[in-house]
DNA sequence: GCTTGGCACTCCGCCCGGCGGAGTGCCAGT
DNA sequence: ACTGGCACTCCGCCGGGCGGAGTGCCAAGC
């Protein structure tokens, strides 16, 4: 679209935004006349169709086929979700369901469950939460329980509240005595430290204890070191929703290969993707990493401390979605939990 | 069905079982020469046609409409499962597959997650496992652990690996040797008793400490009892496999209902239901406790201890589905599960 | 020059009738 | 008791006709 902002080329980018969200809403190419009578254009139909086919000549809608409606493009909603939407503020019913759902949270897992359940609730789509990675947290505590003679059981305390456990087989017996130096070293070591910092200073604990501590720290601190660099769990997701898949029509080419994609989790993290906690991302259908997902948006968003993020949460859906409600939805749930989890357990 | 066991009968059963067979892997009503080709009944088309007239005089199987073939009834598949059905022993491979990613599981969460993408990978369909409930566990141990002066945090483990944790503010500044009595007094109560008799044994705690300690030992003992009765975990479900839906036909009335429904954790709880942990349990279609699912079967068992089960695991799928081989799935993985349960952590 | 009403045109979705095929039920024969 | 034959039913598919929605273009008007 050209440079120039004519009051002619005012009306056109009004009629795309009535386009798109008359298609969002009805599911079905949207015509010249629905679209002055729906919305308050004061003109006619006749000079709504020539916008239309400048708009289309120019990529951002497009013609099923002949003597058809029109639907946005790819490229429309980009235009849509950059220059023609308003987020639509939270109800106060909204606002209030929110806190009330989520300060009924008691830990860490519960925060993520439930935060995904409501964000599916309020968006009516299919919502996404990453729980929250190691390697952004820092150590709070670490905690070692004598469970039997020769068994220790590891338990680590992060920052965003995400609990570890570990259990150590020791060859030698047990003293209380050695365990309580243990714990205090570790922890005079590690807590508060950030998580890569913490395995390195870890790493050179053993040849600072007494000797006769030497063997059972090296094993601790192996198994510990481990923990923190054990990136299994940054893997993990939430879903929910996935019923709400259910409302929309085309199942082959927007339901079935998204449903697909909700299996594989490693999937779903590459579509939330790397996006700060400061803005809300949207990625509109062709501009994702899957070329299967083609008809499938996403908009997401960071959560947790600014500067350092412990993960991404978002919704996904036809890229026939309510951008506005979403980007407004996801951005007041990211800052609740981030609210959450720096106040619950600092 | 009468009594008799004559050939004819013998015959009629035979025709039955192909007849579901058959069904389930063309999902198309099949017709009696289709039938005599693809089995080996050496019976002509007509001799078949009479006995189908008598099973759908039973009720065991009925026609869409005049003229097509026919499709086993819920009473049908009811006496294929429990007449008909031989268990589909699972290939060297399959058994291999199931052990070598099941004893990879480094915790309970892991065990869980695991089992569940495994058995939807083996059954293809949507696969359900309970998380284990509070309430069946024994206490494996309870840890105090002082975070600052005037916060503790309380670690219960159970029998079956699962972990809660929970903060408690205390009023006054905590004195290591007093944590100490209280963690010692606290496990002498409760460590290797059955949740529901540790709740009870530790409510009588306070008045036998040291009175000093009471006040402290109060706020601990009513944090661990809350924790102890809290049945919201009990509800957690893991669900695999959704995407497998999306091979069968009939959305509304198969798909639909059971995507909805795999978003209600409580209601997938009730459809697992209370099945033992020796038997596989088959519920299907209107046999099961919502009419919203009259399409959809469910094959369950328990896990765990065999007198003292920790949950269920199973499948759910439309009615039209591979009994034998979700059967014998289902029991394989169940099995594996107890076992590495009971060995893990013991 | 932008806007507008008019008009002819296109194309989809729907309905309808005909047709072939699959499957059945029944009956008479072995 | 089983079988082959036969008439019948009903679904699914195909092709043509039809109405409607929507368009593009053009000439007239502000």
């Amino acid at each position: 679209m050209g440079e120039e902002s004519s009051a002619g080329h005012q009306r056109r980018l009004q009629v795309l935004r009535a386009i798109v969200e008359d298609y969002v809403a009805t599911e079905e190419p949207v015509g010249s006349k629905a679209l002055v009578e729906r919305h308050g254009l004061g003109v006619s139909p006749a000079t709504v169709r020539n916008d239309m086919a400048a708009l289309e000549e120019e990529g951002y809608i497009h013609q099923p086929h002949t003597s058809a409606g029109r639907v946005p493009t790819d490229k429309g909603y980009r235009l849509f979700v950059d220059k023609l939407a308003t987020l639509k503020p939270m109800s106060s019913a909204e606002r209030r369901a929110i806190s009330t759902l989520l300060d009924g949270a008691v830990d860490l897992d519960d925060v993520v469950q439930r935060s995904v359940r409501l964000l599916s609730q309020l968006t009516r789509q299919v919502a996404i939460v990453q729980y929250p990675t190691l390697s952004r947290s820092t150590v709070r505590h670490i905690e070692l329980v004598p469970l039997t003679a020769t068994r220790l059981m590891l338990i680590l305390i992060l920052s965003s509240g995400r609990v570890e456990q570990r259990l150590v087989e020791v060859d030698s017996s047990l003293g209380e005595a050695d365990v309580s130096e243990l714990r205090l070293r570790i922890n005079q070591h590690a807590a508060g430290v950030q998580i890569a910092s913490a395995a390195a200073a870890l790493t050179e604990l053993p040849d600072a204890v007494r000797p006769e501590l030497g063997g059972l720290t090296r094993e601790v601190v192996s198994v510990l070191t481990e923990a923190m660099s054990d990136h299994r769990n940054d893997e993990r997701v939430a879903v929910s929703g996935a019923a709400n898949l259910a409302r929309y029509g085309d199942f082959d080419t927007a339901v079935r290969p998204l449903l697909e994609a909700l299996e594989e989790h490693v999937v779903l993290l590459k579509l939330l993707g790397e996006s700060g906690a400061d803005a809300v991302t949207v990625r509109i259908g062709h501009e994702g990493p899957y070329s299967e997902l083609a008809a499938t948006s996403v908009v997401a968003t960071g959560y947790g401390p600014l500067e350092n993020h412990f993960g991404s949460l978002g919704v996904v859906g036809p890229t026939r979605m309510d951008y506005p409600g979403s980007m407004a939805a996801v951005r007041a749930v990211a800052r609740y939990v981030s609210r959450i989890l720096d106040e619950g357990h600092q």
